[in-house]
DNA sequence: CAGAGACTAGACAGGTCTGTCTGGTACCGT
DNA sequence: ACGGTACCAGACAGACCTGTCTAGTCTCTG
């Protein structure tokens, strides 16, 4: 009885881990990471302080995997998506379809990485090369969506992508979010229909 | 002699409050709000503490007022491109052809109203504030220029260019600048050349 | 010349921050 | 049965934060 029950995670995951990253992770998304301290974060989380830096020696560590949990939320978010039979195309209206649903839905307030780069301003600092490394990844699942697609512009027309992706969250964080999500889907339609002409360089 | 000499302004912006308004810019927009204190301000401007709360009572004060400036500065830059005899579509482009080079620039950390509000969650905040007045003048300028040029869908498209700034000040903070400059130049190229065409209700 | 107001210099209060350390409990595999 | 490890509770150090206050200088104005 007192032998591990069926499904109960313990090794991967322990219960004050899971609890001080969760709670870590709504605090600096919804009020930005300088305005949250440790001590916030232990109580809420319902932790020991020695608990806390056993797991995090530095707040900054914990940035960094609150960042790099986000991002691998993502990624698996973006790989369910074209698990069904979709074209390339589809699969690439989904995305920001998805994306634009969260923008929508409410405590949304932009995009974390972006958020969290205002705040660090060292491009070297763990956390920008984390931010670094999520973006280089949307970045790259555009271009080899459109490459399906077989456009010959992939990488031009992958980078306006991202540009819409940026401006849709920013926008839906600070003006209207519906708004900007049928915006994005005009710019989208727009952007895609031309013909990729003369790429400039 | 002792009397007020020419140009020497003296009423409307001392010394000091010049000083102290110029310093917090720098750090405010090169390291972000909550990370610079006042005492910094304060020593970097050379100014004594009771001067600094003698002209901001308070922190808050200031930061509305670096952005409101900030503000101001933006649209006296839009105003002065538009003073050539241009036409409403070459002063468009103008507008994102300046942004794009101070993008490219050193020292350049993305847009300063969309840092001030990663820092700042409550939209009621008058920080808040300043960057949605801000935000409002830019697609206004945005969609004036567009129903210059005779389009019937102005404020459709002006929405996609907030979109696109957005997405170049940010991709240019955290990627390659030069290559969001570009990107952005293509993209709006191929919203613009789309003919005005279905705009959903 | 007298007084008001802007300025300098810096001590001070009260709070918050990160990170350390002590001390003690409970469960684990061996 | 035992040692390691994860956990809890909370005091503590030292730095830094915003904002106040005292005390005195300088300059312009009436």
């Amino acid at each position: 009885m007192s032998a591990i029950v069926a499904g109960t995670p313990r090794k991967t995951a322990s219960p004050p881990r899971r609890r001080i990253l969760d709670t870590a992770a709504a605090l600096f998304y919804a009020e930005g990471i300088r305005a949250v301290g440790i001590d916030r974060i232990i109580t809420e989380a319902g932790v020991a302080k020695a608990t806390f830096y056993h797991h995090f020696p530095t707040k900054d560590l914990l940035v960094v995997a609150y960042l790099e949990e986000m991002s691998l939320q993502q990624r698996a978010a973006a790989q369910a998506l074209g698990a069904n039979a979709l074209t390339a195309g589809e699969r690439l209206l989904r995305v920001f379809d998805v994306l634009g649903e969260i923008a929508c839905g409410p405590g949304f307030r932009g995009c974390a990485f972006v958020n969290a780069a205002a705040e660090y301003p060292d491009p070297e600092h763990p956390v920008r090369r984390t931010v670094a490394g999520h973006r280089a990844w949307f970045r790259g699942l555009m271009e080899e969506l459109l490459t399906e697609m077989g456009r010959p512009d992939a990488a031009v027309t992958a980078g306006i992508l991202v540009l819409l992706r940026d401006g849709m969250v920013a926008g839906a964080a600070l003006d209207d979010a519906a708004e900007a999500r049928s915006r994005t889907r005009v710019a989208i339609t727009r952007v895609l229909a031309a013909p990729a002409e003369a790429a400039a360089s």
